[in-house]
DNA sequence: AATGATCTTGACCGTTTGGTCAAGTGTTCA
DNA sequence: TGAACACTTGACCAAACGGTCAAGATCATT
């Protein structure tokens, strides 16, 4: 009796992973109205009704799977903390958050769901942690601008601008992929976006120089020379 | 019989353009599979057995729908071509789909919808009309560059970016207006984050000016001193 | 070996959904 | 006036869905 409340069964465990890891993919392709628990069962392997016996309902699989997603974002949202650099700040937070739309794609893409359809279930999140993280953020960009080392700009609207962009190349891979001629991005042509980002929003808040294409020097590989 | 054919009758069209208005309202809040055509009848006030004789399947209304938005997204493409300076194209480029999120966050919600679940209905869009539009401006981009006007960056990234943080305004307006207390963003703070959406991509691709905090004129070119 | 707890599963159920249908009501025009 | 046509609508249906259940299989502990 003791070992059992302190530590769920192994088996326990290792199928609530499976039903997790399915759950989160089906609830990204399709929503959580979209995704049925029949589909989510046979990703997993196993029938329905053995789902349920681990996740009562949908909608406390689906809870779970956003609170995991959620967990992500936080993790991520450390690394704006590395420095009190504005360039290493936060060219280590977009960094980060750039991986991990590469890594987990679908995790974003539940979380845009929930978003999109007005925060049904995790509204709660975004009233507590998420605005808390927010405000202060954009008080040490304040900082940051009182101080002359970056230029003055809305610091709501840069942190939307960097949850956007980067967000952008998980929820919207599919397009992304059909642009470029229906094959995912390489991992060079994913680190070539990653440095795009990084350098527009450092040089647009003053934060980094901008290189202009004639001063030669500059190791970027893509030369520039183009059309003749 | 001749009248009916060209123009469809005044009571069909206008009965077809308030179930295209419910429908748009309600995929955007629940996503296609979410939204029932019960509700869209309610919504349009009519029976739902009248929704299916305009529209026979939920599918074909969908359809409609998501055509509809593409036409004003590819009507903001065009102020894209209104210049060939950068930062003119850019600025009205960026404005125009700035207004369309304030204006028209539900069709944008829809888009965004499709899209994160890989674009059934709509991928013959994006592999025509939308594949041929982002490379022929990635080319006017890559002249820029070529001419020097510009920084060098990777032209799809700059796009993306700019679809991903103008659109961000429509997608996840819910997450912008709890972050902003609860409250939609009024005309003079929306203005304010187009302002700084601008400011950073035109500063960030080198087209405009970085105007730090303390110096007040110059759009200098070697303004490099940053940190102290 | 026995006992209780955990886990597995096919069959089942009430509800919701997209869509149909047939019986109507208006409307147009010869 | 009347007949062809467009529109309206309550009632209905088959399929799909989330969730239940009871009977069995497996496992840990003594």
């Amino acid at each position: 009796m003791s070992q059992k409340t302190t530590q769920k069964s192994a088996v326990r465990a290792e199928n609530e992973r499976m039903i997790l890891k399915a759950a989160e993919a089906v609830f990204a392709d399709h929503g959580f109205r979209g995704a049925t628990t029949g589909m989510i069962a046979e990703r997993a392997g196993i029938p329905k009704a053995n789902l349920h016996y681990y996740f009562p309902t949908k909608e406390a699989l689906y809870r779970r799977v956003v609170e995991h997603i959620f967990n992500i974002w936080l993790d991520a949202a450390n690394s704006f903390d590395e420095s009190d650099d504005p360039v290493e700040a936060l060219t280590a937070y977009i960094s980060k958050k750039m991986d991990i739309s590469r890594e987990h794609p679908m995790g974003s893409k539940v979380w845009a769901n929930e978003i999109l359809h007005r925060a049904p279930v995790i509204q709660d999140y975004l009233e507590t942690t998420l605005r808390d993280w927010t405000a202060s953020r954009a008080s040490v960009i304040e900082r940051w601008i009182a101080q002359g080392r970056i230029a003055p700009i809305d610091p709501n609207a840069l942190l939307y601008m960097i949850w956007a962009t980067t967000q952008h190349y998980a929820d919207f891979n599919h397009q992304i992929d059909t642009l470029n001629g229906g094959r995912p991005l390489t991992g060079e042509q994913f680190a070539e976006a990653k440095k795009t980002v990084i350098q527009i929003v450092l040089a647009g808040i003053g934060a980094a120089p901008v290189s202009l294409a004639r001063d030669a020097s500059a190791r970027a590989s893509g030369d520039t020379e183009a059309a003749e």
